[in-house]
DNA sequence: TGTACATCAGTGAACGCGCGTTCACTGATGTAC
DNA sequence: TGTACATCAGTGAACGCGCGTTCACTGATGTAC
């Protein structure tokens, strides 16, 4: 085999970063294994602490890198006209219910962040995440000028929006969750 | 050590049921061994499967436990006065949020549920014990006479509630966490 | 009520397996001259 | 630009460990008479 170049040890690392960042949402951190994730990028085991100081320092850098993708894929959003209805409806589409793995890290991980260590980077991830995710939401369009009464009213969305599509995962394939998602989005759609 | 009388074996199984109903809220089913809660009966783990056909199935019936014990702890708020604050109240408190081995089955049990195989028993109890939780909000005074209206109130709440404690729990310790607890317990009180 | 025997709850060792992490080794890459 | 050598990404075996499940065995419990 033989060393890589660092081009190929870097793209090998992003590669492993983006592996972990879904399979993560997709299964949690007790789901997926540094064999797993080693093979997303076509390497075997034994070269994973090359890359990664421990399973944990991944789980963190994974979990940043979750909410990266997240937020960059909707920060377009952020002051066009029809952001918030746009936004609620892609939130509690089938397709986001049945694809954890690109979809809300804050919901995906939130569990995984409560049942971590303290001092779990996982953990500090998840909170700076949530925090952005918190701004972008009192970005949207459609609240008060009040920065005060704009984050409540953008903690309770979340906190609706994150409730919502977890209890919709919880019953995938049930009536009941088809019925959670048009229920919650008809009237969160009416808010703003 | 011999054989244990029917009633000393009833006792061990309602023990085992019970200590995984709590831990498997805590930790969820892939933080718990089948020694660990045949330990909390003092039991060595050779015999779980005298009492269990597997650990899949016991966690079905510690799910079902876990719906019931909380549902029957908060049955008696039906229909009193003031039941709906004292709910929210007690629901976003920092208690609850604190433990949630003896808390809301549903918010420590969702994910659990979205990540089990189609035919685990867990998820079955899952979907069960939501619909129930249903019942008692919509059960709730405060809500429309229109049963169709009252359901979908119900829902709407019942998401706000499971994403601000899955939310305060997974920012545990930290300011945010204190500040969703309070934002949305201020809000859902003066809703009803 | 007493005795003989069948039942079966619980024990503890063993099964195969996968886990996170370590390590001696390989050999292409990167660097110094 | 070419050569000698140091670096280090990746390999694959091994570490100790815990997992869910099985099983031969023990001996008190439950039952039949």
């Amino acid at each position: 085999m033989g060393r890589s170049s660092r081009a190929d040890a870097a793209l090998h690392r992003e590669q492993i970063v983006t592996a972990t960042a879904q399979l993560l949402r997709e299964r949690g951190s007790a789901g997926i294994s540094v064999q797993d994730v080693m093979g997303a990028a076509g390497l075997s085991h034994g070269g994973f602490y090359k890359h990664f100081a421990s399973k944990d320092e991944l789980l963190g850098i994974a979990t940043e890198t979750a909410f990266q993708s997240v937020l960059a894929r909707i920060a377009d959003l952020t002051d066009r006209e029809g952001a918030w209805d746009e936004f609620v409806g892609e939130y509690l589409s089938v397709d986001h219910r049945d694809s954890p793995g690109t979809g809300c890290a804050n919901t995906a991980l939130a569990t995984e962040s409560a049942r971590a260590a303290d001092d779990a980077p996982l953990r500090a991830a998840y909170a700076a995440g949530l925090e952005r995710m918190i701004e972008f939401l009192v970005g949207l369009k459609g609240l008060p000028d009040d920065q005060e009464v704009a984050r409540r009213r953008a903690l309770v969305d979340l906190a609706t929006l994150v409730g919502a599509l977890t209890m919709a995962r919880a019953t995938g394939r049930t009536p009941l969750s088809g019925e959670i998602l048009e229920t919650v989005r008809d009237e969160l759609a009416s808010r703003r």
